[in-house]
Formats: structure tokens, sequence, C-alpha cells
DNA sequence: CGTTCAAGCTTGAAGTGTCAAGTGAACCGT
DNA sequence: ACGGTTCACTTGACACTTCAAGCTTGAACG
């Protein structure tokens, strides 16, 4: 963003130049309204977060439609306390349940209903064209796959700077 | 995100390649994790939101230190609901304050205190800094000019879809 | 003038996310 | 076998965002 424009005693810093703040407010624009269109796009259509749309996928993908919370917060990229209320939530709708592992009575695990099931089945192509018409299809294959590569560089860099 | 396995009647979309999957997901990953990476540092170092960084930001860059609410909310992309809140609590901090616009009582312009220009001189630092590492840096000056601009190709899209 | 309209902003309630503390189950050393 | 620790998760309080009214000011029209 701007830096201040006078008063600031010379830091060890290199400002950004006119170049690099325009391509980052692009950035930040992007990472503010993409979501909020995906979101708005789910909610009107299906009533469901993105979040719960991930959750919902996420299970549908599995054999048995069932994971431990703890990878499902992983793969959903939630803390698990969002995750613990977001099931919550679609527990509530009917959408999912949770029953302990027997295996290893810490583990909880999250199981999608056929209710939640169909729910998913009748979100998904809506939110796939979505997605396509404002970014798959957007792009060129070879313009997504480096955006992909890009945002995975990134996160490297934000993982290893570890604020965990 | 993962399609159902089975059972939808085939609908007229084009479900994602693996490949397109994957760029998908790691720019979900991104998403999701940059924007919480950059408030956890300005949270830790300086007790601003990225709103609230922005807001000040951008008040600064202006000759008088001063914006209508209404064009503040456009530059932070923020709802004007949004952008009312945040600017009550920057003032009630003294960061900000807030007088009607003499010209025309409907708008409201926000001023950046000195308090609030110091406090954001001593925070600009450690954010760009932060900005730099995790994503100036990281890519080449190419890269980010292209992710720049598929990120702006991108936002035309969504706002051609307008859902406004 | 007076009425209607729209624009700009504010407000309060409801929803959602986060953080810190709490619970209970398994592990581990003695 | 029992005491402490770690792990997986839940819970409740608080903070922030959104949504739907509401308020105030100026413009447009008669």
């Amino acid at each position: 963003m701007a830096q201040p424009r006078r008063g600031a005693k010379q830091p060890p810093v290199k400002w950004l130049t006119a170049s690099e703040l325009e391509s980052w407010l692009s950035i930040v624009r992007l990472l503010t309204w993409l979501p909020w269109s995906i979101d708005q796009q789910l909610h009107r259509d299906s009533k469901l977060s993105m979040v719960e749309y991930q959750v919902l996928a996420m299970l549908s993908d599995n054999p048995d439609r069932t994971m431990r919370m703890s990878a499902l917060a992983e793969v959903t990229n939630a803390s698990l306390s969002r995750l613990s209320h977001v099931v919550e939530r679609l527990e509530r709708r009917g959408f999912v349940r949770r029953a302990p592992d027997r295996t290893d009575g810490r583990f909880t695990k999250a199981i999608l209903t056929d209710v939640g099931f169909e729910t998913l089945a009748a979100a998904a192509p809506g939110h796939v064209r979505h997605l396509r018409s404002l970014v798959i299809d957007v792009l060129s294959p070879e313009q997504l796959r480096r955006l992909g590569r890009d945002a995975a560089h990134i996160m490297a860099r934000i993982e290893s700077s570890g604020t965990s």
C-alpha cells in the first residue's frame, strides 16, 4: 500500500515501486472480491458458504464419505475450531453427522449424510460453472498453471515464515 | 472442488480436469492464507487489521489526509457499512476523525490525525517488509506483473458478472 | 415552496470467525 | 498402574462483517 509521503526517517526498507504497488493492489482486489463472489453465488443458489461447500465436497470425495475432523480442517483450510462450528451448523441442517472413531476415541469422524450429498450434488454444477466463468475459462491453460504455481510458491513462503 | 463421484445426471457442465482442480486448490489456499498472514503480522506488530491499515494508508496518500467515506470505501474494497464501523473504531482510537463536508452535507470526510499518521508510519516498514518477503520478492518482476494482470483480468469478469 | 426521490452514511441485530480455556482420550515413563 | 503430557476436539465469549432499516441532506419536478 501507499507509504507515508514524508517524514519517515530512512528505514532499511525498500518501498514498493509504482509497478509493484499496482500489481499488489490488483492482487488485493482479487483477494477481496473473488471469495466474495463465490460466496454470493453459492449462497444465492444453494444457501451454502464456501467453507460449507468445501466440507461437503471433501467428504464426498472419500469412499465412505467420512473424514476425521482434523483431516477435514486441513484440506478445507480451516482451523479446528472454525470447522467444529461449521460442522455443528451442517449437522443441525442434517447434511453431516458426527461419530467418535472407534479405533481411537480422540478422533471424531464427520460423515456426509444422503441429504448432504444431494445438496452438494445440486450445488456443484452451478458452482463449477461460476468458477469456470470467473477464473478457469478466463485464463489460458498455461496461465492457469502458472497462477497455480505462483500461488503454491507464495504459500511455501507463508508456511516457512511459520507464524504457527 | 471435487465433484460428486456418482449419481449426478449428466448436466451441461464441464467438470474441472485434474490439472485445473490442482491449480484451483492452490489458488484457494492462497486466498485463505495470504490475507491471514498479512493480518497476523499487522496485528502482532501494530495492532492493526489489514482494512485498518488500508484506510490509514489511503488517507495518508492524500495531500490533506482526507477522503470522503464513499471514496475511501471504494479504494479499500469495503462496503460503506463496513467502512463506517471500521472508521468508528479508528476514531475511538484517535487515529481518524470525521467531519461533514461543508460543500455538501451528505458527504462525510474521514481525516487522518497526527496520531494516526504516526501509527501508520510506524506500521508501514514492517508491513512492506512482510509483503516483500511473502509475495513481491518471491516472484520475478515479470511474474508479478503477470500475476497482477491475471488478477485484473479475473476482476473484470467478476465485475461484469455484476451481482450488485 | 412542497413533495418526492436518490445519495451518502449510520445503526443494530444476526451471523460467522477467532481466541483462550476446557474436556476427555490415549500415550509414556516409572 | 498411575500421573503427567499430548492430542483431538468443543465450548463460550468476544470481535468483526453483513444485512436490512433508518436518517439526513441535496436535487428534481411541479
